[in-house]
DNA sequence: GGACTCTTGGTTTTT
DNA sequence: CCAAGAGTCC
């Protein structure tokens, strides 16, 4: 590698970059170039002669992954190398030894919402009710089981209460669907490749041959499949090189289990350990900061952030009225900040929930900034979009019977329920598919002669496009469109919007094909399912970018704005009562804050809408925990007026201090965990013996304390 | 079979 | 406040 290369990295970089065999951990904060090390380290490896087909790369985003493609190239790896996400590996992996599976290689791949409706059926098939099963409870249950890797009937063994007897039989039917359809969801995929490696010893052999060199980023996200994978990548040879920062792991939720990184030296016990611990992008005064929260986890490693840069602004707390108001200032700050010269795309804002971004794009448009909003999944949740998509999947994979369903009468073509209904009868009784039944609808003897035509009509259009599945997608997008009788019934209702995104899908199907090797429906499906927020991401246009912190993650930004640091909504009110879920919400603001370089505004609203009412907000006790005073009054007057009005009934002096017993009229007795003095704000945290930790404003919780 | 109204339930984060 | 599902009517 050349030299020039090689005087860009730091001398524990490079122990990590050019030290070539056996396990290496790179455990390392925000800003100390841990992408960078990884994607040094493909360069260097084929430098020293490593084949680039031998070297596999997993990054958390494909994002993530085309932007270590292209810097890799930069430092003259030739291409080759195989850079991609966990789950896109596992699809590949999935498609090429598909006979050692369950599945088909046109398998579908199922989102959210067609998993819950798979999952609905599973429920009512097991004679229970949704009411008391919520899908999007059972899925998530589902969910935790197979990033466990647990199967059907490994958990059905385990289960020994009502609920978990429930589940057990809704999780092996929902299986039992997924299957049927020749589909997986998101979990099976790490599921089915990891019981793919460890249970055929000969391809995972082959694979260990094929990828010598196995490198992981982001490593303290990654769930316990993806933690199997990993190993079985690894196991002939030993050469796994994994990046990560315990302080940055936000996906506990999800599954990610932070013992993989934590515990890495004891599953390889050669492995060489690189602590990369200088910052390279935030200012001291923002690392202060970040330093000051993190440290509030309790369940952590210590470790500093060592600032290289020199001091700049300091963090700026904002207090304002309602979202409204946050919006509006966030929007003059900006202006400012562009009118002095900073690009569009050097500033980001960052929220908790999607929802937020809302006030935040009327207030842009209104003082014309350009904006653009990472959320990419987004358009493939629209109606019209789902249908097309819906269409593509029976033509890949006639065995999909959720996506049939789905576009059966869409455009409504008078294939009604009773129709569906009766053909579906025919078809369990004759033990085929729902699409094959259609097929021979004249021989169905319960359907009239209108539907029969009107089935046949169905059928004969799907049997006809199904020819053309091979090759370019684009043209058989355009042909669909046009004769499954969408775009006439687009047209008749003016959707033009409707139209414009639709073209917009097809449009982005002729850069696949022009962008891919070998095009094919069903890789074109697959890939897509895949697509996440963060992917959407587009650094080159210059917009401010609004985006969650979760989309956040990787990214780096000249000025950050994080709004919404209220209880309740930062932490979020479902991980208040819980120790680790509240540190992993602190851990979210740590990834938030640690985005910035130069400038860091956060905010907080005293007053904010919810469910279409405004209502008082708490500051979030992290504020607090930053090492920085707030600011002390708000702008409006009426609002100071108002909060006037309840100081007399504030409490004189407080008389709580930790552990002291207490008790609430509705929640009950519990114990002070925490009291915060903020003047007519103070609040106290209580965990109730209920099990509810609580934050409550002190001038509104008419405490009873007990004294012993 | 399909369009319409009304009610009710529910708001994290995402591959 | 808003989306989805049930119920009602043509």
């Amino acid at each position: 590698m050349q030299n020039n290369i090689q005087a860009q990295l730091t001398e524990s970089q490079k122990k990590a970059v050019f030290h070539k065999d056996g396990p290496i951990l790179v455990i390392a904060g925000p800003g100390s170039g841990k992408t960078r090390v990884i994607t040094y380290r493909i360069a260097a490896l084929i430098d020293s002669g490593i084949k680039p087909y031998n070297i596999c790369a997993i990054t958390f985003t494909n994002k993530a992954a085309n932007e270590m493609r292209e810097r890799a190239a930069l430092l003259g790896a030739s291409a080759g190398a195989h850079i991609s996400t966990f789950h896109s590996l596992c699809v590949r992996l999935l498609r090429r030894y598909a006979d050692k599976t369950s599945i088909k290689p046109n398998f579908s791949i199922y989102s959210d919402a067609e998993q819950r409706t798979c999952m609905k059926h599973a429920i009512k098939d097991c004679m229970l009710e949704t009411s008391n099963f919520s899908p999007a409870k059972m899925c998530e249950a589902v969910s935790t089981l197979k990033n466990k890797l647990m199967e059907p009937e490994a958990f059905e063994e385990l289960a020994d209460d009502f609920f978990s007897n429930a589940l057990a039989k809704i999780y092996k039917k929902y299986q039992q669907i997924l299957t049927d359809n020749n589909a997986v969801d998101f979990d099976d995929l790490l599921m089915q490749a990891a019981f793919l490696l460890e249970r055929n010893d000969d391809t995972r052999h082959q694979l260990n041959e094929h990828f010598k060199y196995v490198l992981i980023d982001e490593y303290q996200d990654t769930n316990h499949a993806q933690y199997r994978i990993a190993k079985a990548l690894a196991r002939d040879h030993g050469n796994i090189c994994v990046t990560g920062d315990p302080d940055q792991s936000i996906y506990r939720w999800r599954g990610a289990d932070i013992s993989n990184i934590l515990a890495f030296e004891k599953d390889w016990p050669n492995a060489v350990v690189v602590k990369l611990q200088e910052n390279f992008r935030s200012t001291p005064n923002i690392l202060e900061v970040a330093d000051k929260l993190i440290a509030a986890n309790t369940g952590r490693k210590e470790k500093t952030l060592i600032a290289t840069r020199q001091p700049g602004q300091d963090v700026e707390i904002m207090a304002c009225e309602d979202e409204n108001n946050e919006a509006n200032n966030i929007a003059s700050k900006i202006n400012e900040l562009i009118s002095n010269g900073v690009s569009a795309n050097k500033i980001a804002i960052f929220y908790r929930i999607n929802a937020a971004s809302r006030p935040l794009e009327e207030a842009f448009i209104k003082a014309k900034i350009p904006y653009q909003i990472v959320r990419g999944v987004e358009f493939y949740n629209r109606k019209e979009i789902r249908d097309m998509l819906a269409y593509l999947k029976v033509l890949a994979n006639s065995s999909d019977e959720t996506a049939l369903l789905r576009i059966i009468n869409t455009p409504a073509r008078g294939i009604g329920k009773t129709t569906i209904g009766r053909i579906q009868a025919y078809a369990k009784e004759n033990n085929i598919s729902t699409y094959q039944a259609l097929k021979r609808a004249d021989r169905i003897a319960t359907l009239g002669n209108g539907p029969k035509a009107k089935v046949k009509v169905f059928a004969d259009m799907i049997n006809g496009l199904m020819k053309d599945i091979a090759g370019p997608v684009e043209p058989l997008i355009e042909k669909l469109f046009a004769e499954s009788g969408l775009e006439a019934a687009l047209k008749q209702a003016s959707e033009k919007d409707a139209i414009d995104n639709i073209n917009a899908l097809i449009s982005a199907a002729a850069i696949y094909d022009k962008n891919t090797e070998e095009p094919s429906l069903t890789d074109y499906l697959q890939q897509i399912a895949l697509f996440s927020d963060a992917d959407a991401y587009d650094s080159s246009v210059d917009r401010v970018s609004l985006m969650t912190m979760h989309a956040a993650k990787g990214l780096e930004f000249d000025n950050v704005f994080i709004i919404g640091l209220e209880e309740g909504l930062l932490p979020h009110e479902r991980s208040a009562d819980n120790e680790d879920e509240l540190e992993e919400e602190r851990r979210l603001f740590f990834v938030g804050i640690t985005r910035a370089k130069s400038r860091l505004s956060i905010s907080y609203a005293r007053y904010r809408t919810f469910r279409g009412q405004l209502m008082r907000t708490i500051p979030s006790q992290f504020l607090y925990e930053l090492g920085i005073s707030l600011p002390k009054s708000s702008q409006n007057p009426e609002l100071q007026q108002e909060d006037d009005d309840y100081s007399y009934d504030e409490p004189q002096d407080c008389p709580f201090y930790p552990n002291q017993l207490i008790r609430h009229k509705k929640f009950g007795l519990g114990r002070i965990k925490q009291y915060l003095e903020l003047g007519e704000n103070s609040t106290v945290t209580v965990k109730f013996n209920t099990g509810q930790t609580k934050t409550l404003l002190l001038k509104y919780a008419n405490l009873e304390t007990i004294d012993i």
